[in-house]
DNA sequence: AAGTGGTCTAGACCACGCC
DNA sequence: GCGTGGTCTAGACCACTTT
């Protein structure tokens, strides 16, 4: 008998993290199998699941779809008044940033996109979707949105590292203000097909709308994160 | 036969949501019960649950342990750049603010706060645990820790609105840095209970660190969010 | 081919909210 | 005291990853 702390599955969730904590089992490591998990206990599987949801939700474990559970790196730190781009601040924490264009494309200007922009529905636009990884593990997708008038030619040079430094030095574009919006959400379809996780997971949706000193909109930027590679840090001076 | 997308629960799911959508089920209302939600479909209770988890990791429905699974009332703005004080800024986005001292008493400053303070382990300081709520829906607990030798006598002032505003009013205290610190957490026992919502879900850690000019830590506040009740929004102009 | 997690069924009992 | 969600069992089959 198990006899946890009256309810099983917290059990089996404070051995797994026992197991973690004492240094048994390191980040990056896979669990047992769930079947395996089950062994001596008696206990359903859907109970070991029910722990390893838990575990999921508190950033310990992460699951790499059927192939098994694995203990969670720890997070970034991303400060979103800085921008000196997401490779710069990765490696400033020792850690192996990396990133993929998934997709980039010359687009209409939407009815959604127009008001941002302050630009007529079908105005040109450049769309670039990237997918971002730590130490190897997808950490988020972004897609990006940048006025073609604006940079025109912009989808010709680099795009796996720093946009905002491509547009100061190709077009002499210099952002003055930054408008960041964050959510906790769920991670579904699209987004959670490029991270790689089970749709329905709970993930920070991050907005940038980033502007001159004319107030144009030079890039319009949504980050979808997982929950648990994040952390969020900001410093503020009161004038 | 509810025929979906080949999965059971995102149908029961998207029959769920299309309802919300279309206001047949308006924010928060309670929707039918797990078991009445079974009806035609020859459709599992967990399939069913299944479905629940999945709109609430969406932030579209939330819980009220063993009572039922309501509408969500859309979420908080919160800048962190800004404190105004959380009376203020959900009062001026329409919504009825209400705060509650849960406890309020002398401590001795423990290990893990005297390098945050820069205080010896031991010296008094003032804890405050609060809860807070929009529209009657609690949606943060708050462990706010003062140093005693800052603010005196901080405990006999009435500490359900601003404490910033306190410390300015009362012992002409001025904030001058803030540090904001956000991660995204599970909630669980104390604040789990604190909410009143199932231990495990998941939430939004915010930490905020108070500087004054002499860049003494002025308050120290651990603030936990349900994740569907708050979006942030930072706005930063470059130098 | 074997093993894994993902989904699903059909029951059961319990603790607790609500009336 | 009834109904609710919360937990748990013991199976099953599938899609996919891994070897």
């Amino acid at each position: 008998m198990t006899q946890p702390d009256s309810l099983h599955y917290l059990g089996v969730r404070d051995a797994i993290a026992t197991r973690i904590a004492g240094g048994e089992l390191k980040p990056g490591e896979r669990l047992p199998s769930e079947r395996q998990l089950q062994v001596g206990g008696g206990v359903a599987r859907g109970t070991i699941r029910e722990a390893l949801f838990q575990l999921e939700a508190e950033g310990i474990i992460y699951r790499k779809d059927r192939s098994g559970w694995y203990v969670s790196p720890p997070p970034v730190v991303y400060d979103p008044t800085r921008w000196e781009g997401f490779m710069s601040y990765v490696e400033a924490q020792g850690r192996r940033p990396e990133t993929e264009t998934l997709s980039k494309t010359e687009i209409a200007c939407t009815p959604a996109l127009a008001p941002i922009f302050g630009r007529p529905v079908g105005a040109p636009m450049y769309r670039i979707r990237r997918r971002r990884s730590v130490d190897g593990r997808a950490v988020l997708v972004e897609t990006i949105v940048v006025d073609a008038a604006l940079a025109p030619d912009l989808l010709s040079h680099p795009l796996d590292g720093s946009l905002t430094s491509v547009l100061k030095s190709a077009y002499n574009i210099a952002v003055a203000r930054n408008r960041v919006d964050m959510q906790p959400c769920a991670l579904t379809r699209g987004e959670a097909e490029a991270l790689q996780v089970k749709s329905g997971l709970p993930g920070l949706n991050v907005v940038r709308t980033s502007y001159d000193a004319q107030g144009r909109v030079v890039e319009f930027d949504r980050e979808y994160w997982r929950h648990d590679a994040l952390k969020i840090s900001v410093d503020i001076r009161v004038r």
